[in-house]
DNA sequence: TTAAATGCAAATCTTTTGCACTGGC
DNA sequence: GCCAGTGCAAAAGATTTGCATTTAA
């Protein structure tokens, strides 16, 4: 396809070592396009692309958050055993997770201390900590 | 049904009160029976219950799980977006998720010490916080 | 040119639901 | 006897996969 300007959007496509294609460029876009981190799942990203006029599957949304995933550029979340986020945050943050509307929003890390953490287990190591502050509307 | 002798796992039921029918019991009893406290997937409760060679259905697995988190008596924790997982121990306590084999086990509680949390958005309120240490075998 | 990426539909997997039947109380 | 509980099969929702077609390099 035709040459892009080095948008933020390109370079983080770059920096997966992934192809630029025409839907990848448009999901990066809608991802990372404004330097903003973001949450998404499969269904809103999908829906998101359709509105800006792109043309991808539901399946190539799929295909390509997972290609994403697995160059380290995109994080999965799991907070609701329905269904999967995406955020473009990497680091490894806290998150809060509206129960009323599944919405999922970053938590401000700074404001997280953990004084202690359980020790692995014989033979394991500490992968990542997952924690999700779950929220309801205060009555 | 006849009458059965309290055991813990009648008493169970009964603290959730939910009607003591066969395969309830059969469950409670799986789940339970030997007040320890256990980490289940419908689909392994399933298994483990027509290995006893009681007659439950799948469905009713995944109801009877439903209602004892309805009750209190069981606590639903989502670690790993493709299924559910129930705990008996309903009190607020990290879990370990073992990546390589997808098992999830109880982290020590008092070895979790939280300094600071994150302050709940305006309008809104702390439900629960889940914790979720992932590990990965030392390589 | 050629391997990678895509689109679509069908398949898979987990979980829920409708409905007729069974069994506690 | 009444109504909650159950079984089964079918439905539903999220995600993946097979395969023929397109496209970036």
């Amino acid at each position: 396809m035709k040459p892009e300007r080095a948008t933020y959007a390109t370079l983080w496509l770059g920096r997966a070592g992934l192809r630029p294609t025409r839907q990848r460029l448009a999901l990066a876009e809608l991802l990372v396009g404004d330097g903003q981190h973001r949450h998404v799942t499969a269904e809103s990203l999908f829906e998101a692309a359709r509105q800006t006029g792109a043309t991808v599957s539901l399946a190539t949304v799929y295909n390509t958050l997972r290609a994403f995933c697995e160059a380290g550029v995109l994080n999965e979340i799991t907070v609701d055993g329905s269904k999967s986020y995406f955020d473009t945050n990497t680091h490894d943050h806290p998150h809060f997770f509206w129960e009323d509307d599944g919405r999922l929003s970053d938590a401000p890390a700074e404001q997280l201390q953990i004084a202690r953490l359980p020790d692995a287990p014989e033979g394991a190591e500490i992968a990542s900590v997952d924690v999700v502050i779950r929220l309801r509307r205060k009555s």
